[in-house]
DNA sequence: AAAAAAC
């Protein structure tokens, strides 16, 4: 625990919303301690009394306001600094964490305690399933909607607190801050211990923002080989070539990639191997990827050869080996058998596609009146109960491709006759991230309750025992994240006996490596022989080994024509001095439209958020060192448009949508081109424009031009340095 | 190497 990185600073976090752990932890903590510690002058605590005056700096308004008052030296982006990082976080976390504190329990309490008392008396009484039970649950499944109902209120939580302090003049600050003391001091040793560490290491960096990103380049040095070299190691097994150059080969030339770009120097001495490393590379990756969407007809032979490995099975393909080649061979197949064209779906209508009046209707107003191609394709394959791999490009409508039929599905199933109280769910979700958890919950939710369905989030990062509850209650369908899923039934509170639907969406990610196998042990937990659907953007081989183990004949779909050169997306590259890297961002953020940046690690996210803010840029970041609460809340802070921009790691790159982002900027450059297309999806979504600027010092141009290739798009290269018009432009968008 | 995912 101690060590536990993000989490542990999650959930000390997070422990202010579960009182126990709260408790638990500030009586650990040193209260007394802290205080004296965040004051001493090498903490960076220390000026506890202007840091709270610079916490209020967040907001730009009173900023303005206080210029006048305080001096702007007060301000400098150090105080600040210093400050945020004992909170664990920015300024706004500071804001938010107080009155969060304050609110939080109320908050978290209420809403629970609001929830289950009505919910329970109502459903006794609901003996009457339909009725009742959606009275009820609307409020239970609102948990979402009911927390968010009620924070609208707390919701203004930033301006409220921000109305607040004004009136309380300096006093109230002051009463409040001794309380925030105790906090942070508390945080101050903890967070020394534990999120400190992430910190600091940026810190020094940050402390000096030139060295930061000094010391940031020595770790993209080696990384960026390391990178590299596992996903030249991946494609490399993969290539049975290799084999026949005997092992040494690959071991002997990675080596020589460990010196990263000593390495390619050497390459071009290979000559012949990155060509080769190209030809195999491109074509199988691209085939691992591609091939779903180019390879199909062609590649599938090949591919069910390879497939048979299950961890392997691309590699294994080349060679000759297909003694695996059954659950390969499954998946190539499918793939060629259905591609649906945006012309097939012309005027079809969700009921033709066998959903029924009440979800047609809820799904109207959700603004999917008429089906996206990836849904008319998918939607009766799963209706007739088959599995289904299904790929369709990010922003798609892939939610509803699965959420959608996935209900009817329960519903036929005579669901909503034996429902009963302790019912156990039919149906189960999983998500790699707890917001793509939580949004998919925001569709589906909607969806199951116009049919008497209810849903419930399994995710970590919150007390449990709300969800413990819901499910006592009785939930048909589970949306969430492995490790609490695990979690709840080691604890004998949840039982995926009765699951006879399983959904995996980013389906491909959830077989990394750290995923596959709590999603492997999630599987075996749900009923044998249940259907699975498996949906990703990048929907590749990856998933050879589930498919192998737990689906039967799948339907493999994919929409034809969804290329990158049918996308709205507009691709750039900067090619920057890495010392540049902080004020071109600033340049290009200086604009009116909503921009996500991402960053490749959590220290940086924060680094560069609190830059963005200093600069007097309204930003936030999102990852995995904040705890649940701030996450969610900084996430809706873009959404609602209290903030322009969003800093965050590739725990956003997946799934999350929200409503015009138009620039998303990659202030680290991806190492897969996978998570390229991923993060690169958060804008141009339905058919909407967006812009993707990747920001790379020259010396990875290559490998940019490689993944570039990998991805099938084409971008254009331009050298910027601050202040030229390349960036202005941009900056235009 | 990083990130994510439980407490």
């Amino acid at each position: 625990m101690p060590q536990g990185n993000s989490h542990n600073s999650t959930v000390g976090r997070g422990g202010k919303n579960f009182d126990p752990k709260y408790a638990s932890k500030g009586g650990s903590g040193h209260g007394g301690s802290n205080n004296a510690g965040s004051k001493s002058p090498g903490h960076r605590g220390y000026r506890a009394d202007e840091g709270a005056p610079k916490k209020q700096r967040w907001n730009a308004d009173e900023r303005a306001a206080r210029s006048n008052e305080r001096p702007s030296s007060e301000r400098p982006a150090y105080g600040s600094r210093s400050v945020r990082p004992e909170n664990g976080g920015r300024t706004n976390s500071e804001r938010n964490e107080r009155p969060a504190y304050n609110n939080d329990r109320p908050r978290t309490d209420r809403p629970a305690y609001n929830n289950d008392r009505p919910a329970r008396t109502e459903r006794p009484s609901y003996g009457d399933r339909n009725s009742a039970p959606r009275a009820e649950r609307p409020s239970y499944g609102d948990r979402n909607s009911a927390p968010r109902a009620e924070r609208p209120s707390y919701g203004d939580r930033n301006s409220a607190p921000r109305a607040e302090r004004p009136s309380y003049g300096d006093r109230a600050p002051r009463t409040d801050r001794p309380a925030y003391n105790n906090d942070r001091p508390s945080y101050g040793d903890r967070a020394p211990r534990t999120d400190r560490p992430a910190y600091n290491n940026d810190r020094p960096s940050y402390g000096d923002r030139s060295s930061a990103p000094r010391t940031e380049r020595p770790s993209y040095g080696d990384r960026a080989p390391r990178t590299d070299r596992p996903a030249y190691n991946n494609d490399r097994p993969a290539r049975t070539e290799r084999p026949s150059y005997g092992d040494r080969a690959p071991r002997t030339d990675r080596p020589a990639y460990n010196n990263d770009r000593p390495a390619r120097t050497e390459r071009p001495s290979y000559g012949d191997r990155a060509p080769r490393s190209f030809d195999d590379r491109a074509p199988r990756r691209s085939n691992d990827d591609r091939p779903p969407r180019r390879d199909f007809g062609n590649d599938r032979p090949t591919r069910s050869d390879d497939g048979d490995s299950k961890f392997y099975p691309k590699r294994s393909e080349d060679g000759v080996k297909p003694t695996f080649a059954g659950g390969e061979d499954v998946v190539l197949e499918r793939l060629e058998a259905i591609a649906t064209t945006a012309s097939d779906v012309v005027g079809v209508s969700f009921g033709d596609l066998g959903l029924g009046e009440n979800i047609v209707r809820e799904l109207a107003a959700l603004g999917a009146p008429s089906p996206f191609p990836i849904q008319a394709a998918t939607i009766p394959d799963v209706l007739a109960g088959r599995d289904v791999l299904g790929r369709g490009k990010t922003g798609s409508g892939k939610t509803i491709a699965f959420g959608a039929p996935l209900v009817e599905k329960l519903m036929e199933n005579n669901g909503a006759k034996d429902r009963k109280m302790a019912r156990k769910p039919r149906a189960l979700i999983l998500a790699p991230t707890r917001e793509l958890a939580l949004q998919i919950d925001r569709t589906v939710q909607p969806i199951a309750r116009s049919v008497g369905l209810f849903t419930t989030q399994i995710y970590g990062g919150v007390p449990q025992y709300r969800q413990v509850s819901a499910l006592q209650r009785g939930v048909d369908i589970i949306i969430g994240t492995a490790g609490r899923i695990e979690d709840l039934i080691d604890q004998g509170r949840l039982d995926l006996s009765e699951v006879v639907v399983t959904v995996l969406d980013e389906a491909d990610y959830m077989c990394d490596l750290g995923f596959l196998e709590p999603v492997q042990r999630i599987l075996r937990q749900t009923k044998a022989g249940g259907q699975k659907l498996l949906f990703s953007a990048t929907l590749d081989k990856g998933v050879a080994s589930l498919v192998k183990e737990f689906l039967t004949n799948p339907a493999v779909h994919e929409v034809a024509g969804e290329d990158q050169a049918s996308s709205t997306i507009d691709h750039r590259v900067l090619v920057i001095e890495h010392r540049d890297k902080g004020r071109i961002i600033e340049e290009l953020v200086n604009r009116d439209g909503k921009t996500l940046i991402f960053s490749r690690t959590r220290a940086y996210a924060e680094q560069l958020a609190d830059q963005l803010e200093d600069a007097g840029v309204k930003a936030t970041s999102l990852h995995g060192d904040l705890n649940q609460a701030r996450r969610t809340r900084n996430l809706q802070m873009l959404t609602s448009g209290r903030v322009n921009v969003l800093v965050a790691t590739d725990v956003a790159a997946r799934g999350i949508h929200v409503d015009d982002i138009d620039l998303v900027i990659q202030a680290d450059a991806p190492d897969e081109y996978k998570t390229y297309l991923h993060r690169a999806g958060r804008t141009g979504r339905a058919g909407k424009t967006g812009t993707v600027v990747t920001l790379i010092p020259k010396q990875r141009k290559r490998r940019m031009d490689e993944l570039l290739d990998r991805a099938e798009i084409d971008a254009s290269y331009t050298t910027a340095t601050p202040g030229d018009a390349a960036v202005r432009e941009l900056a235009n968008i």
